[in-house]
RNA sequence: CGCGGGGUAGAGCAGCCUGGUAGCUCGUCGGGCUCAUAACCCGGAGGUCGUCGGUUCAAAUCCGGCCCCCGCAACCA
């Protein structure tokens, strides 16, 4: 037993903000994974962690006023209890900004620059200066900026390549003989076909605009970029060392499973598996790319407001309830959804009502015309083959789509024989059986045949939701985790307790709601303490009635409009404005509205815009631009 | 033509690769049962499979055009 290992690893969180129910979908599948593997007779390995570095922290940690360590130390420990409240049992959580990793990440820079895979160059290309970005010559659009369409410059900074092109054909190669390396297989053609087959150009692996991460030893103007630093922790973290790595290191690696979401898959079947190469390091076994976890029909964002929080929701209905929906909710290659109904209606249905009534109304009814006593006795009715070849069947059909992490299958599988179980209760009536002194040995067979599928349900469910298992476990004061009917002969059941109570969707509802309301109660209350300012303060804005003389979509924005304003002084303003959801260029023109006019300009899709237009958020998905149209135009606003 | 995913019963999905009776869950309606968490079991209603055309004896399934929705990239100043 002690040669099957197995390496598996999360994503490491970035450590930009405090990580929703999506983010958390990888930990639980990748725990999930571990525990099956564990059940299975491997000595595994989990791995999960965060990443820490990078410009938005910096940018964050400024707007907050503390460092970036400060905020990294915060959110990742945010991220610990996050992961902790979802009874994931990971054995080692890694930070970017560990002493160990940042040296060995340092070292490996350096060992690839020596020996010629990363080469100091130039960002070389045409820049745009207002736009502040380089373009390729196949990016630029007649010879001009492609967002703006103005002249480009030749410029050049120094950074430093790692040599994609070089290992390009042998990846190809490991694809073709490796058919499993990527799951699902869809993302697999999507790489070839989108990024192998037209050739890698050499990836910038260095910064030099920002200074949160890890210096390059030997050059300190710049600092190692993403790739290099958070790929990397999946060696750093088990001991990997270019001079000589540890035993664990040597166990454990390759990876047998990395477990992430299909946005990073790029990284991690072509970028990732380059930097081994180079590094003379065998390739992970498996990349399993899954999809995302969306509310309703949109992607979570703090903006949106829309934000569902693992723990919360743990808190709120139970770990194994959160483990439960995102494991037999979410499909395999495509995006799952949630929402507080789906989510009440899926544990009503499948976790109270159908395994843990199940649970409960059979150990009752053995406690009741037993007294908790059971043994195994000859049951050859139609139904009781029926149900037997049932259990047989369900776990083969488990172990297969369990091996091939089809978890929402197989969770499917193990409810359907729950279900079995339940109406097994009906064809059997062991009710009625019991009021018939002559039917007693039956009434065993039947109360016998259904705790012992009820052990098995347990054992099947156990990597899914693992302390419900451990109470169905205590309940039948049995812990026997052969999946075989009929490896137990007697049970000596205790008291049944409800494994998940029943949830009154309405009550929660109304409850969640509650909640929410007082919690944007509180961030509203937070907003206008924090936003008391002078009048001195206010003086500096300068606002101004402006009549919109033209306007026109911007074709490359979806929710651009393009203003031409009069304030009243010789030169028309332009503003962009993001209301192109709301108003189109025919319902503005003419009329006069309120512009912040001292506004610092910047560059939207290419267009300058000089200032903002003043209007109200009427709402979810409103918005309602101020008209002032009795106001002469250039009138100052104070 | 920037890239990608999708449009199948009231809702959420499977089926499409390998054409041939359209399936599952929730909801709904009716029935049964009373051991159990108002739960469990049985049955019914409800779909011209986005649209137009093509291939075929036969199309949800294969091919082409079109419409719509959603992500990613650029963007709410």
């Amino acid at each position: 037993m002690s040669d099957k290992k197995f390496y598996i690893t999360t994503a490491i969180a970035y450590t930009s903000r405090k990580p929703h129910i999506g983010n958390a979908y990888d930990i639980v599948l990748a725990d999930m994974i571990a525990r099956y593997k564990k059940m299975m007779g491997y000595e595994v390995f989990l791995m999960t962690g965060s990443d820490e570095h990078g410009q938005k922290i910096e940018q964050y940690a400024n707007e907050a006023g503390i460092t970036p360590k400060e905020y990294v130390d915060n959110v990742s420990s945010q991220i610990k209890d996050v992961w902790n409240s979802l009874n994931t049992d990971y054995d080692k959580f890694i930070r970017t900004t560990d002493e160990d990793h940042v040296k060995t990440v340092q070292k490996i820079f350096k060992k690839l620059y020596e020996q010629g895979d990363i080469y100091k160059g130039h960002y070389e290309g045409k820049y745009c200066v207002p736009c502040e970005s380089f373009f390729t010559q196949s990016q630029l659009v007649d010879g001009k900026c492609p967002d703006c369409g103005r002249e480009v410059t030749d410029a050049k900074e120094e950074a430093y390549f790692l040599r994609l092109s070089k290992y390009q054909d042998k990846l190809l190669e490991h694809f073709e003989k490796n058919p499993d390396f990527i799951k699902p297989e869809s993302r697999k053609n999507e790489m070839i076909n989108n990024f192998l087959k037209p050739g890698l150009s050499d990836l910038c692996v260095s910064r030099s605009s920002f200074t949160w991460g890890i210096p390059v030893e030997f050059d300190d103007k710049h600092i190692i970029y993403v790739w290099i630093d958070a790929l990397s922790n999946y060696i750093t973290g088990i001991g990997y060392d270019p001079d000589g790595s540890s035993d664990k290191y040597n166990k454990l690696w390759p990876a047998d499973l990395h477990v992430i979401g299909k946005d990073i898959v790029r990284f991690h079947t072509i970028y990732w598996p380059i930097i081994l190469m180079a590094l003379g390091e065998p390739l992970p076994k498996q990349v399993l790319g899954h999809p995302w976890v969306l509310v309703g029909e949109d992607k979570m964002s703090k903006s949106k407001g829309n934000v569902i929080y693992a723990d919360e929701l743990a808190a709120r209905f139970g770990v194994d309830a959160v483990r439960y929906y995102l494991l037999s909710e979410i499909p395999f290659t495509q995006d799952g959804t949630i929402t507080y109904e789906s989510f009440i209606t899926k544990f009503n249905a499948d976790l109270a009502n159908t395994l843990g009534n199940l649970v409960n109304r059979s150990i009752a009814m053995t406690n009741k015309y037993f007294g908790g006593k059971v043994s195994f006795r000859e049951a050859n009715e139609e139904c009781d083959k029926d149900l037997i070849a049932t259990a047989k069947e369900t776990v083969e059909k488990y172990h297969r789509l369990m091996d091939e992490y089809h978890n929402a299958d197989a969770c499917e599988v193990v409810m359907n024989f729950a279900k079995r179980c339940n109406k097994y209760i009906d064809e059997t009536t062991p009710w009625a059986l019991a009021k018939d002194e002559d039917k007693k040995e039956r009434l065993e067979a039947v109360l016998f045949n259904l705790l012992e599928c009820i052990r098995i349900l347990g054992v099947l469910l156990t990597p899914v939701i693992p302390a419900s298992c451990e109470s169905i476990k205590a309940q039948l004061c049995n812990d026997n985790i052969c999946t075989d009917f009929g490896s137990v002969t007697q049970y000596s059941v205790g008291e049944p307790s409800p494994l998940f109570a029943r949830i009154d969707m309405q009550k929660a509802l109304e409850e969640i709601a509650a909640d929410n309301a007082k919690k944007a109660e509180e961030e509203k209350e937070n907003v206008v303490t924090l936003e008391q300012i002078s009048i001195d303060d206010f003086a500096k804005i300068e606002l101004k009635a402006a009549k919109i003389t033209h306007c026109e979509a911007i074709p490359k924005a979806k929710k651009l409009l393009k203003l031409t304003l009069d304030d009243g002084s010789a030169t028309p303003r332009t503003v962009a404005s993001g209301i192109a959801k709301w108003y189109s260029p025919e319902d503005l023109i003419g009329h006069t509205v309120i512009v912040v006019a001292n506004l610092k300009p910047a560059k939207l899709c290419g267009v300058e815009s000089q200032g903002m237009i003043l209007a109200a958020d009427c709402g979810e998905d409103d918005v309602k631009v101020i008209f002032v149209d009795d106001v002469p135009k250039g009138s100052k606003i104070r």
